[in-house]
DNA sequence: CGGTGCTTTGAAGCCTATCAACAAAAGTGG
DNA sequence: CCACTTTTGTTGATAGGCTTCAAAGCACCG
């Protein structure tokens, strides 16, 4: 189903080694670090199923492959998408490293999704009843994870009404600026970002078409909102932007939510 | 701020006599028993600070009044809006008799959100701290809350992938769709429902103009999707529509979520 | 070198917004 | 109850946004 994938392996040693120092999944501790947690992961290690390295790109259906698995991202970019009735793909949100993938499926069981993990990513693949046990006795690490997700469905909510309502430069926009703060909360500090979205990928996600993506890509370029080398972008004065479009960042200390 | 509203108290007798038999809350109590729920609800009768019946059209704004409070609608309809940057409105949700309105609040207090109340509702005002209280020795009534509200969050995720991407006349249907069964939650069982909903809401809601909607209704007449009479409106072949849709319905025992 | 996948560009046409005006309905005050 | 104001619904003309179809340019890779 898979095509032929590249796929081998993650070596298991920082998991199998045990209470060791060097931490299992260190980009999503810092995530949750960010999120006020102090302790360390040691406690969830029981968890992980499994690791594995993504030589191409490689979809995770929700209904053949891990489908009671929970997905966190350790190295490189995912995706979630869903199929809309006329055969068209929608992609609902996007992951970096430290990232959980399908958290939803943590509470309710019955949810699922489809994951699309770009080449050169690292997944770890967590058992839900498993990680229920081991957060029972941590309820500080179980909170730090939820004001992490909450932060990220509140995004998605400034995002999904962004895209429902405004013109394609702003939604654009929007996606650019979510996978800034994305990339941010994995820990990349640049200005310049990897791109790694092919545009048909932007037009599934922001509802338009590859070819009004490419056009809007270059009209922000020339308004200088935007720069581009190849395979990485730049948002020049991202935060005038983030102003103009009233864009919020749930990720840190803000604690107030969605209103005018 | 609200205009000079004709609000008056609805009077407290029913939560007030105690213990007695008349449901408090009969529409919540019956939408939470097809949700599993076997027990009644008189446990969380403490949680209920006060209940208000709105004559006019009613906004409850997220920054000024009862902002720390959980409204669950027992009459009429009611809808959760934003404001976007422009100035724009947007519509989040709708909410029919039974429904709760703003229940991320009870996991996470930070969340708020604006609520407009339709003339001639009844909501109840509930205490999140109290409510928690009486929740902690009722897991079973708090799990079917859970069930509930996963049926909505999916609703709203199936909604959202539909207006970011289909076109306006699907756009449209799929609100339509998602009233029916709102109403249908609520114990609506006739095949005509009311529609109280402004065109310049749906359009808030649908992300269109006030115009486009007026227009996209008409043609849907002129195809025979749709059946109007003043203030109530009818789908024929609601079943067809979802098919064509791809439409699912997550209230009863549809158990598995989404992908294509 | 020829594939393959992604990007870019052009032209045509549909979809949707905007502006403006009016009809219909509903609320308001006498 | 009627006259009045205000809101909501309806319709036309026009312009701009966005999609579609088609083709060509580029980059990467075997």
């Amino acid at each position: 189903m898979a095509g032929r994938a590249v796929q081998k392996e993650f070596d298991d040693r920082s998991a199998s080694i045990g209470s060791a120092d060097p931490p299992i999944l260190p980009h999503f501790e810092r995530r949750l670090a960010s999120a006020g947690n102090k302790a360390s992961l040691t406690s969830i290690a029981p968890a992980i199923v499994s690791r594995r390295s993504i030589g191409t790109l490689q979809p995770v259906w929700a209904d053949v492959e891990n489908r009671q698995s929970i997905y966190v991202l350790e190295e490189g970019l995912a995706y979630s998408f869903t199929f809309l009735p006329g055969g068209k793909r929608h992609i609902d949100d996007i992951y970096g490293p430290g990232a959980i993938c399908n958290w939803a499926r943590f509470g309710s069981p019955e949810y699922k999704c489809n994951i699309m993990l770009k080449p050169n990513s690292r997944v770890a693949i967590l058992d839900p009843a498993r990680l229920q046990d081991a957060l029972k006795d941590n309820l500080n690490l179980l909170m730090a994870i939820q004001r992490h997700e909450l932060a990220r469905t509140l995004r998605i909510s400034q995002r999904v009404r962004a895209l429902i309502s405004l013109p394609a430069p702003h939604r654009l926009a929007i996606f650019l600026l979510d996978l800034r703060e994305e990339y941010h909360l994995s820990g990349h500090r640049e200005s310049w970002l990897p791109l790694v979205f092919t545009q048909e990928e932007m037009a599934d996600l922001a509802g338009m078409t590859e070819v009004h993506v490419n056009r809007t890509l270059s009209k922000m370029v020339d308004a200088g909102e935007l720069e581009r080398r190849p395979g990485m972008y730049c948002l020049p004065n991202a935060d005038r932007l983030e102003r103009q479009l009233g864009y919020r960042r749930f990720g840190k200390g803000h604690s107030d939510a969605s209103h005018a």
